[in-house]
RNA sequence: GGCCGAAUAGCCCAAUGGUAGAGGCAGGGGUCUUAAACACCCUAUAGUGUGGGUUCGAGUCCCACUUCGGCCA
């Protein structure tokens, strides 16, 4: 066996896998099947070390439940549509569609080295239109169904560029490209009804046993039910047709601390109010700055004195003022409130801000009634001391406060409970070029009518021009003119595309049947369905799953998933981050010949430059940059960024040390959901540990074939061992450990004095278990040592569970908790035996000193502990 | 502010309530070498963030606190 050289044997082993086809996915009667999927990559250009972990975590289970007999489908594909595609286009030139494609092929091309068992013949990428074309077909299916609908909602729009923004396109409240302050404006748009599944999301989580607790527990606080009391305010002085105020609260306890009314500036009211200049002046000013909810609550807090009072639902003498104010949403609940400042921080500033009374309705336990600097907002589970509760002076929790609440307004007939959810439909409408069209037509006559199937996919024209903001769907001189799929009239396309969420909502179902002229094929997909094992990143722990979660039940009841398939990833893995230290010198702001006014100083601030890993040398008293030996400043391991350069690309890696010591690396050492600091120094030991396996394996082949050891029995016991702790630390996610136990079996075997069989009955182990990690140098020691077959489909190997057991045991002995003897004993002995064993031990007998033993404790196979 | 998680040797990390060390990095000593690098062999080091509690026995369970990280406001 020659030297070992990665970049030989691994392009070598890919070549034979992909011709015999190893990792092409069967539907096979015969075979239980296993479906492994990891987060499929939006094409941003390059491949990162992310990306290496995350697949070669997917890798190591795809390969071993291949090795263990079943019928693995482990696909990969493209998050293909998305901003910076346009944004590319706008900056540089070039087309959104030539940029994708290019950066999928290289990506394509940097993981295909990596080695990994993937079936590449069911690629797909979401913006090829036999993709997205389906997904037109289910956007119609669920129309059908009821599960689409329109209505109009609030976009950020830029008044400069004249277009919609993406809420990432508002930077502190301003366009990203002409820097105009945003506005917020009502457009009619699509949307998921995701809500009606509100309850149903929210209860199955209890089912996913084999999700991370805290993605269940982030995924029920995002969907957010609350129980709370809906009642109507008796208004005076408003408008026509307003005589009701409806209002929702999850504090009714507190209704007896209301110093106001307050009405999101979207509420009908308030337009109805927009005839008065005035209101008109303060609605505009509400309107500035973005949508996002951070925008909402980090913004000032405005109101506005409508001069409409509403009567106090518990005593009609009591009037409350009706403020417009913007920090109040129009979409939850009934965009309208009762403000109690004494209970609520934003009510709270807002009274203080335009001098509105402040009433507590409890104290602390054992607090008095004092004036508040803030709003004194307990837990609903905590007691407090009501003072002006509903039911008179109480002491009790907000929770039973709120029951009370809600009970008496419900036997005096002025409000009901409800029971409402955080989570809001889903808006998919976006404004942009690169994204799925929805697939309807806006006819005169008709209204909004979905495109015939027959005429999907809508595809994305490819002539358009990025020269001017905005939409250029919008401005394409012919892509909007079609006919009516109902009436035959001329009719225009729509022109939003979906949101690339959606996109990604049921990729794991479109790989059952990539190629289908269906969305999916109800026998493949019963078959392989549901995912078993799905892995990616915490950061779409809420958003995409959920929406998956959504799309597996909207495409169940639109008959293209299967009923088990409702809940669609029956594990889930959030693995983490891969780091590194980052490199800093500071550098003097370059002088601009500018004097300043202040004395014409010029500035003399320090400037960060950040240096890339390949730029510095380690040296024992610190780190210095290589081109001119100054010290550099060394900040502690954070995930791996551009902006701070502290990043090591995959290629050089492989080009360096090949893909088997990438792969080893990133699976060693951290356990796999908790980030992986990459270090030079550990990715060379890996290498070396390889070139030692290596070594070993040729080692062992020149030994004479008739050389006889002494240490045959107890190889044979290391070697089962070995399986047993791989085998449980893959089955467990545990790859650190499973690794930590392949360096211990390495170690053992490179000493070990055992006959020539057994020592390549051994290594060939070994080479089997490495191989979910490393399968390039587990499949040349596999074919150096003499295995059947390729190692990638040699079965997985059984230990003797004989073996695992030690014919004796070596106990220790505490006295009242400390250890001060051992005894050695047979496997089986009885307690009793073991109890006098122990007692006449000759250490026990000098640290007793005669004094009575109260208790001994034994713990088969464990421990003694006396207790004198 | 609320919720969740983490804290073990210089560093990364192991340890079903039962001998704190499996493994790796760095360090020290040695073999090889004219010398060094490589390779190989041997090896020191912590009592588990702090303070209480439960237990025959706590890194592990409970309570409080500190620091760090994540999510939500």
């Amino acid at each position: 066996m020659s030297r070992y050289e990665p970049s030989q044997i691994e392009a070598d082993w890919q070549k034979t896998w992909d011709e015999a086809g190893v990792f092409t996915a069967r539907r096979d009667a015969a075979k239980p099947k296993y479906y492994v999927l990891e987060m499929f990559p939006y094409p941003s250009g390059r491949i990162h070390m992310g990306h290496v972990r995350n697949y070669t975590m997917g890798d190591v289970v795809a390969r071993y439940k291949s090795s263990c007999g079943f019928s693995v489908l482990h696909p990969m594909g493209w998050d293909a549509f998305g901003m910076p595609a346009e944004n590319a286009a706008m900056e540089k030139g070039g087309h959104p569609q030539d940029w994708t494609y290019g950066n999928i092929k290289v990506m394509k091309d940097q993981m295909k080295p990596l080695g990994l068992s993937i079936d590449w013949s069911r690629e797909v990428a979401t913006c090829h239109p036999g993709y997205y074309g389906q997904q037109q077909a289910m956007f119609i299916d669920m129309m059908e169904k009821g599960l689409v609908y329109r209505k109009a909602a609030m976009v950020n729009w830029d008044p400069v560029d004249m277009t919609v923004l993406a809420n990432e396109q508002v930077i502190d409240g301003k366009g990203w490209r002409s820097g105009a302050a945003v506005e917020r404006r009502e457009l009619t748009q699509w949307f998921f009804k995701i809500s009606d599944m509100a309850e149903d999301l929210l209860e199955a989580l209890d089912g996913l046993k084999d999700w991370p607790e805290k993605v269940r527990l982030m995924q029920a606080n995002w969907i957010g039910k609350s129980r709370g009391l809906q009642f109507a305010f008796e208004t005076v002085g408003a408008p026509e047709g307003f005589d009701k105020l409806e209002v929702y609260t999850t504090r009714p306890d507190t209704l007896m601390g209301a110093s106001f009314a307050g009405i999101s500036p979207d509420h009908p009211m308030a337009k109805a109010l927009a005839g008065d200049p005035a209101v008109e002046a303060f609605l505009a000013l509400c309107r500035q700055g973005g949508t996002t909810a951070e925008a909402l609550e980090t913004a000032e807090k405005i109101g506005f004195d409508t001069g409409i009072r509403v009567k106090h639902p518990l005593d009609p003498s009591i009037e409350l003022p009706v403020w417009i104010a913007n920090f109040i949403l129009m979409d939850y609940g009934t965009g309208a409130i009762f403000g109690c400042p004494a209970h609520d921080q934003r009510d709270f500033e807002f009274a203080t801000k335009y001098s509105l009374p402040i009433t507590p309705v409890f104290v602390a336990e054992g607090a008095e009634d004092a004036a508040l600097t803030e709003a004194f907002t307990p837990m609903k589970s905590e007691k407090v001391r009501y003072i002006r509760g509903i039911s008179g002076e109480k002491l009790m929790t907000g929770d039973e406060g709120v029951a009370e609440a809600i009970a008496l307004a419900e036997s005096r007939g002025f409000g009901q409970g409800v029971t409402k959810f955080r989570l809001r439909d889903w808006g998919v409408s976006r404004q942009r070029y690169w994204g799925c069209p929805i697939p309807v037509v806006h006819c005169p006559t008709c209204g909004v009518v979905p495109e015939r199937k027959e005429n999907l996919p809508v595809e994305l024209p490819y002539d358009v021009s990025f020269d001017n903001p905005g939409n250029p769907l919008e401005r394409h001189p012919t892509w909007r003119d079609c006919t009516c799929p109902k009436c035959g009239a001329a009719a225009k396309r729509e022109t939003d595309t979906m949101d690339t969420f959606v996109d990604s909502s049921w990729y794991y179902a479109r790989f059952t049947a990539p190629r289908a002229t269906t969305p999916t094929v109800a026998e493949d997909a019963a078959y392989w369905m549901n995912v078993d094992q799905y892995i990616g990143g915490i950061e779409h722990a809420i958003l995409h799953l959920l929406y998956s979660r959504f799309f597996a039940r909207a495409m169940n009841e639109t008959g293209h998933l299967p009923t088990a398939a409702r809940e669609p990833f029956n594990a889930l893995f959030t693995q983490g981050m891969v780091t590194h230290e980052i490199y800093m010198t500071e550098q003097p702001l370059r002088r601009d010949g500018t004097s300043k006014r202040d004395g014409g100083q010029t500035y003399s601030g320090l400037r960060k430059v950040y240096h890339l890993p390949e730029d510095v040398d380690r040296r024992e008293d610190g780190v210095y940059l290589k081109a001119d030996g100054r010290k550099v400043e060394v900040i502690p391991s954070a995930k791996m960024s551009k902006s701070k350069k502290n990043v090591v690309d995959p290629m050089n890696i492989i080009a360096e040390f090949g893909a088997d010591t990438a792969r080893w690396f990133v699976m060693s050492d951290s356990p796999p959901e908790r980030d992986v600091e990459w270090t030079a120094s550990g990715a060379e030991a890996a290498h070396k540990h390889l070139s030692r396996v290596w070594n070993l394996c040729s080692r062992i082949g020149e030994m004479p074939a008739d050389h006889q050891g002494k240490e045959d029995a107890a190889l044979l016991k290391a070697t089962a061992k070995a399986i047993d702790e791989v085998t449980r630390g893959i089955e467990t996610f545990a790859f650190n450990k499973a690794i930590a136990s392949l360096y211990a079996f390495t170690n053992t075997l490179a000493k070990a004095d055992a006959s020539t069989p057994v020592m390549k009955e051994a290594i060939r182990t070994l080479a089997q278990l490495m191989s979910p990690m490393v399968p390039h140098i587990a499949e040349s020691i596999w074919s150096y040592q003499g295995g059947a077959g390729l190692c990638a489909q040699a079965p997985w190997p059984k230990a003797d569970p004989a073996l695992l057991i030690d014919d004796t045991v070596t106990l220790p002995i505490q006295i009242n908790g400390k250890r001060r003897a051992e005894i050695v004993v047979p496997k089986d002995m009885p307690a009793s035996e073991i109890e006098k064993l122990a007692l006449a031990d000759e250490d026990v007998v000098k640290f007793l000193a005669g004094q009575p033993v109260k208790k001994i404790i034994v713990v088969p196979g464990r421990i003694i502990n006396v207790v004198a």
